[in-house]
DNA sequence: GGTGGTTCTATGGACATCCTACTATCGGAA
DNA sequence: TTCCGATAGTAGGATGTCCATAGAACCACC
């Protein structure tokens, strides 16, 4: 996990050389590119023994916390920020797994709900000890890849809108 | 983009009332995964006119930063992070558009080396700018995710290298 | 009440990514 | 010099994501 050198370090001191533009955006959007690869990888890779990845989980998660233990897919595109045919490809695959069952909704017949079978309800439960165990993959980043990650997250913040909001102690 | 809530801060409540455990980590790891899926899909956007992805994109640059505009495909994976097979597929796209050109080094015939075309050449420098112009996609991320992602970045920093993990000011 | 626009899900295609397995080549040790 | 382990890249398969399109159901307006 550990490079000889840090490649975002590195496409920051070229991208400054060659004198390219909008070098704290581009260094911010390279950070959070590499932080997700590196994250996702640990966060999949702790979730291989239980058959899932992190989508089906994320998934698996927000059924857990429904009401009724089921969604509309389309609600679900919605909260984990997807478009809704990944949804769609999501829920066939746990269902295939029997993690989820589709029902449909008899007040709106196009709603199709996803509904957490009991198995389901195991697995999350096991799955999230085995990401609580790693932390979700986020506490031994790479100390120059957190940086820059903090750096991206204040410079993000600076250009938009978080003139109140001023929670952001330091970093 | 701009949702009637946050589905961050959403499951951030949801696991808490729930009692499930390290939910500084959990957040921390959603956020990243957010903010890499909100900015990506940006760059995307942009970059789409060129007929490039970011995939792509990244692998020009790092061709047009090396010395000779040609690099083996291994050093490329590991400047991107990627495994080497993405790269193979990658490099496959980009020869197909005619944007590169793939060579085999005399001394070690092992090595493929890509090579930059003249029109590779072209299209990487409108690509950029076209990603200056929006400034790579971080600017205006909604502040709620942003604070998120500098949290995140604190946490992870902290996770790793600091005894005391006790500084989340709360949200 | 019917009709047309809207909403919701599914399908098929393009890409990106990983993993496993395979082939070619290199290099050092016997 | 020959052989075997290590290294580089590719092939095939699974998954996840998006887009464009299609089909079904709903709803509001006439």
């Amino acid at each position: 996990m550990a490079l000889a050198f840090d490649p975002i370090e590195e496409a920051r001191r070229q991208w400054s050389v060659h004198g390219w533009g909008a070098l704290e955006a581009m260094s911010a959007a390279t950070t959070i590119t590499r932080a997700h690869q590196v994250v996702l990888d640990r966060i999949n890779k702790a979730l291989k023994p239980e058959g899932l990845t992190f989508s089906r989980y994320e998934a698996l998660v927000l059924l857990a916390f429904s009401r009724r233990g089921s969604l509309p897919l389309g609600k679900m595109a919605e909260r984990l920020m997807v478009h809704s045919t990944s949804v769609t490809n999501t829920i066939d695959l746990l269902e295939r797994d029997g993690l989820v069952q589709r029902n449909t909704d008899p007040g709106d017949r196009r709603l199709v709900l996803a509904e957490l079978t009991a198995r389901g309800r195991e697995v999350v439960a096991r799955a999230t000890d085995a990401l609580v165990a790693i932390e979700f993959g986020v506490p031994d980043l790479d100390p120059l890849v957190v940086n820059r990650l903090a750096d991206a997250a204040s410079y993000a913040g600076v250009g938009g809108l978080r003139a109140d909001r001023g929670r952001r102690s330091k970093a």
